[in-house]
DNA sequence: CCTACCGATCGGTAGG
DNA sequence: CCTACCGATCGGTAGG
């Protein structure tokens, strides 16, 4: 109440109501898609979930579609930029050590920006813009690979299984994460992401003892 | 051009086109879902790819929602099938021999119906169908938790982990199998197998040597 | 003329 | 198994 603010007079600020920008729409529209699926949602279901009217969205939208793609575009984004920095050779910083560190930052992002990523890895390839991040991931995945490959060249990983077989495992359980991983859970990140590393490189039996 | 076939006339065998049973239309359905997703896929689309008309799927098939279940079914028969052999209690077999002999067969079942799998592991719950799935995959990944936690109690797997998030993480590896899987490509079923226990359990990195 | 919206309705297509 | 349709709802846009 006290005046904080600039001493204008705070008349007409704004004209209509509360004032949605392009990120809240998106967020909440993240969190749709996700709960019911793409194609399930319509954008007056989005509409009802702002309490606003459709056309209303339009104003800071231009389709569905980009709604899609630009959280396809951020979980893409956050990922290039892991799998980019892990993939840098660096002095003295083995594939095997950039690999349990692109595995323990995946996992970041994977919590950090779970709900983008969730629709990043249900992505079918239905239109132009699924089309682009499909190719995105593909371009991730061989990253990875070489990454895997690298590392087991190197005589730190086991050698009796293809590396492209270890990445698909490696991966595919750090994304199944995204279907199980809840933020208010028992589990936070960091110690997922200790588990993941755990299970991955040590493996689950008892070795010792 | 020449009789091969039996001699007789061969007329009014059928009346109308090649004649799809119940089970081709499912195959077809289940394909084009996983191609496109569920509720991307018309009934217009199904009719297409098989060359019927849309109201003469409705002849074998009483809803789209129909299709969907019997998918599921397929998918959650064979699964409950393989956990509850998993978890009954035999003498002189440990929870850790059940543990590995489970995801041994999951990956089988995974492979021989990826289809149906795949979509059981899409399902959001938009639907009483789907609702009623999803009940039942929570109770085959209670009973899958329930072995994992027995093989920790027993001793054989490591105990600095959470059961639970061992599980989740195990499944989630084996279940990643329906993304990239293809039965056409390098890998057989067996050797899948191998990989995805021998990584699970012994882990990736290089123990001895 | 701008912004942030509204009530109403467009042309097409969905499952049935 | 087809032609001909239905009630409803889709994504998107008109004027104001």
């Amino acid at each position: 109440m006290s005046t904080t603010e600039q001493a204008e007079p705070a008349p007409r600020r704004r004209r209509g109501r509360p004032g949605y920008d392009q990120p809240a729409i998106l967020r909440a529209a993240i969190d749709l898609f996700n709960r019911r699926g793409y194609d399930a949602t319509s954008m007056g279901d989005l509409a009802k979930e702002l309490g606003l009217t459709k056309p209303a969205i339009y104003h800071h939208v231009t389709s569905k579609e980009q709604l899609l793609g630009l959280a396809l575009d951020d979980a893409l984004d956050e990922l290039t930029a892991v799998v980019t920095e892990a993939s840098r050779e660096r002095a003295g910083v083995g594939a095997y050590e950039r690999l349990r560190e692109v595995v323990r930052r995946s996992v970041e992002v994977l919590v950090a920006h779970q709900p983008s990523v969730t629709l990043l890895l249900r992505v079918r390839g239905n239109s132009e813009v699924e089309l682009a991040a499909l190719e995105r991931r593909r371009w991730l995945d061989d990253r990875l690979a070489a990454l895997v490959a690298e590392a087991v060249a190197e005589g730190a990983l086991r050698d009796n299984v293809p590396p492209a077989l270890v990445s698909r495992l490696l991966f595919g359980m750090v994304n199944s994460l995204v279907e199980w991983y809840r933020p208010d859970g028992a589990y936070d990140p960091v110690m997922v992401a200790d588990a993941i590393t755990t299970v991955a490189f040590d493996g689950l039996a008892k070795h010792e003892a």
